[in-house]
DNA sequence: ACCTGAACACCGTTCAAGT
DNA sequence: ACCTGAACACCGTTCAAGT
């Protein structure tokens, strides 16, 4: 399954004389970014033209008054006041573009030291990761969710602060490695589940009568935990429930440091 | 914004007599189950007619077989030999569609004691969860990033025994609740990102030499703790990321016991 | 090198008409 | 109640032709 992407089914394996470059990066991953700052160096833009920035920024005002559905490569376009066809002279793909928004998004978190100790800086930098991805209106794990994601300037940068809080906690680099990757895949899986219908900030409240509706009408003996735990479970609001899995993992880090053991 | 789903800006308040429906269920939520189960009932199959049932497993083996982008409601459609507009019988739309795979596919998860104690018992539990889901072809959060996800009868089930295990383990009702939900969303967060590109059951060290590169190409001073721990960083695979993680999960988890207080 | 109108090959969804 | 052909209103992407 190598020309994913492609809709013809028919390959064109020898036919072109093979300019080294075989199967086109997936938008996101590492080997994407690498080729695109290459391809970046060589533009020559004209005045009052387009550019990938312009595109993303656009893209984003769209996302946010709008939402994903309404992102479309042709509503970028006539926001912008030009053709869809042109956008394609920047960017190669609508995947690409969602590629290159959520790396941008990730621009947004401040990367800041408390001065309190690696835990507080830990909490803090995971609630500024939480609030910047929930500020992103709605594809909770579009751009993240493509594989070897993860390899945008922002998302790069973020790791080297987090790499370096872990090592100066007293992590190995090992450890340091796989808890920053974790740390990262917990904050993201926190944002895809549970938020309320409305979208936006709220705590899953919002659905917690229709939920007990549900849990009501199931049968009686089958699902004994969840009726005496019902109102919590119904009634949990995501803030909370991330506060608790924080800690849950500031407590798994803290066990492993020298000093605990 | 409570027309989500509808493509017309025009509102139709008033207009309709208000048949108690007010706004469409978002698919996947509590309340489409509830009402679901409702519809379920008085429906009339004709001999060798459609099925939501029918319909589901077909669409899975379109999605296992082709991917993720090949999944229409045409393409489904085709493969069932009826017209596409058939389908609309049994389900309203391709989000209602998606939204019953991501639960029937939960189905498949095994829900077993160990009989070797609660960490046994949910080490053995996430792994499973991890191995199903990433038995899903492609969509790693398609149905599962939907608000209010979780409430299918499949998930239902999972939360039940999770619950159960957790209350067994010695966690207040609270902490069960909030740890439960923590644990899908952390397992659910694993399987989001750092996929290789071939898709599947790889580990990242596909990808691997892609990101050496992209990281030697940075401006050496800027990324140092990224240099230093640079070969952990690019051949991490993802399945030790994940015991580590569920390690740290773990351990949190235990320190809250009331045995170790 | 950049931009564009027009077209191609798709989508999801609806609806009147049939059984 | 169920099924369907045909159509509607969109998509992303390509390509020849322009500057």
């Amino acid at each position: 399954m190598v020309t994913d992407g492609l809709r013809s089914p028919a390959h064109d394996d020898g036919a072109a004389p093979a300019e080294e470059t075989a199967v086109p990066a997936e938008p996101g991953s590492a080997r994407w970014w690498t080729e695109r700052a290459l391809v970046d160096r060589r533009r020559r833009p004209r005045a009052g033209g387009l550019s990938t920035e312009r595109i993303v920024e656009t893209a984003l005002e769209i996302l946010r008054e709008e939402g994903l559905e309404a992102l479309t490569v042709r509503s970028v376009a006539e926001r912008l006041g030009t053709s869809n066809a042109s956008l394609y002279r920047h960017i190669a793909s609508r995947d690409e573009l969602i590629a290159l928004i959520a790396d941008h998004v990730m621009g947004d978190i401040r990367l800041d030291r408390t001065g309190r100790g690696w835990r507080a800086d830990v909490e803090a930098l995971m609630l500024e990761m939480r609030r910047v991805i929930l500020s992103q209106p709605l594809p909770p794990s579009a751009g993240r969710s493509k594989s070897g994601s993860g390899s945008g300037p922002n998302m790069l940068r973020l790791v080297e602060f987090a790499l370096a809080l872990y090592r100066e906690a007293g992590l190995t680099d090992r450890q340091a490695v796989y808890t920053t990757i974790t740390m990262i895949e917990f904050v993201g899986g926190s944002t895809n589940i549970r938020r309320s219908p409305a979208g936006r900030g709220s705590n899953g409240v919002a659905g917690a009568a229709d939920l007990r509706q549900l849990l009501d009408g199931l049968p009686a003996d089958d699902f004994p935990a969840l009726r005496t735990a019902g109102n919590l479970y119904t009634a949990a609001s995501a803030d909370d429930v991330f506060t608790h899995g924080m800690t849950l993992f500031l407590d798994g880090v803290a066990s492993q440091l020298p000093s605990n053991q």
